[in-house]
DNA sequence: GTCTATAGGGTGATAGAC
DNA sequence: GTCTATCACCCTATAGAC
């Protein structure tokens, strides 16, 4: 069957949640206009319609997306046997994954207050369920006298924030490399939870 | 003199910077219209044109105010001789100011790409200003022997990034007191610069 | 599937009356 | 100092032609 003119439809969806993202993340879920989405494609705004229920679900799908991505890459880890070697893993794990698709991550954390209430509690129960892999393993350290940790919800929480604050400052091509930076902060969270 | 009817200007300038600053946290800056922040105070959006020049000038304004406050706070602190002490200071100073400021805090972490060019210049060099307040510690510990922290303007950076993270989920009134979040803190702090 | 055109309603900022 | 009225423009979302 020959093509219709103009018509893209497996390559358009996909461009625009990147157009959206990129924007998103840049200007603000707010900021940022339909057409500038569009704009950014290459097609009238109009368009974007035939992907996309609203500007509502736009941004949700993005996160939600990122957020499914996450757990699953966690869940696929090959993780060892000991604790210590499952937190480190954590850390780098969480540093790595999150300073590859640094958009994603910044509109994860930005835009929750640009979700529908529905939509905020759906990806609320996403975070903590990611949030809860990290607290797992610091109880598992606690039982085992591996990890001193008074409070593993609060420790889970200061960990994740220390972790994500690589994002404001990390450049790709800087004073350290990925490896560098996430033996840096290894050795700090290791230290925080150690006797 | 007698006072001219509707003239109100002591009070009016002050309730619209306290309007602007509850909205831009709750809605963010860009999902907030001049006619909210005057239906707010309780003037129509024409009369906000008397104390601010533009909407960017209200922005800029609360976070400048924030951020020469913070500075002017940490340098009226009472510091101690040790290093050790010093650090602790930073620790519950950063944790109990900011929580008592939480909407001038989260403007001033998550608005940023929303002030012109010239404006984040100004914003960015009072953060690092007070980064450099905590890398001097740091500095200071190791020299002394006290830290063991291979790059103090990382640790730095992930330290404020860490106590940061208090500010999405404290809520007063919740399980844990104000000083008893400060302890915990403290103690992930002092134990990720120590040997 | 994409286009043009448009409905219906917002936006920041200003002018001039009081 | 505040009001009303307005300018010039932007917004999301939809309808119907192609």
């Amino acid at each position: 069957m020959a093509r219709t003119q103009g018509s893209h439809s497996d390559i358009t969806g996909p461009r625009i949640r990147a157009a959206a993202q990129e924007l998103f993340a840049r200007h603000g879920y707010a900021a940022v206009s339909m057409r500038q989405i569009a704009g950014a494609v290459g097609v009238q705004a109009g368009a974007l319609y035939n992907y996309t229920a609203d500007k509502q679900s736009l941004l949700f799908d993005l996160m939600q997306a990122h957020m499914e991505g996450l757990l699953t890459a966690w869940a696929a880890e090959d993780l060892p046997e000991d604790v210590m070697g499952q937190l480190e893993r954590f850390v780098r794990f969480h540093i790595r994954y999150n300073l590859e698709r640094p958009d994603a991550v910044f509109i994860a954390y930005m835009e929750l207050r640009n979700l529908t209430d529905e939509n905020f509690a759906r990806i609320e129960e996403r975070r903590r369920t990611y949030e809860d892999q990290l607290e797992g393993i610091l109880k598992a350290g606690v039982t085992q006298g591996l990890f001193q940790v008074p409070d593993t919800k609060i420790a889970a929480l200061a960990v994740i924030a220390m972790l994500n604050g690589v994002l404001t400052w990390y450049r790709d091509g800087g004073r350290l490399s990925l490896v560098e930076v996430e033996t840096l902060y290894w050795d700090m969270v290791r230290k925080s939870v150690g006797v």
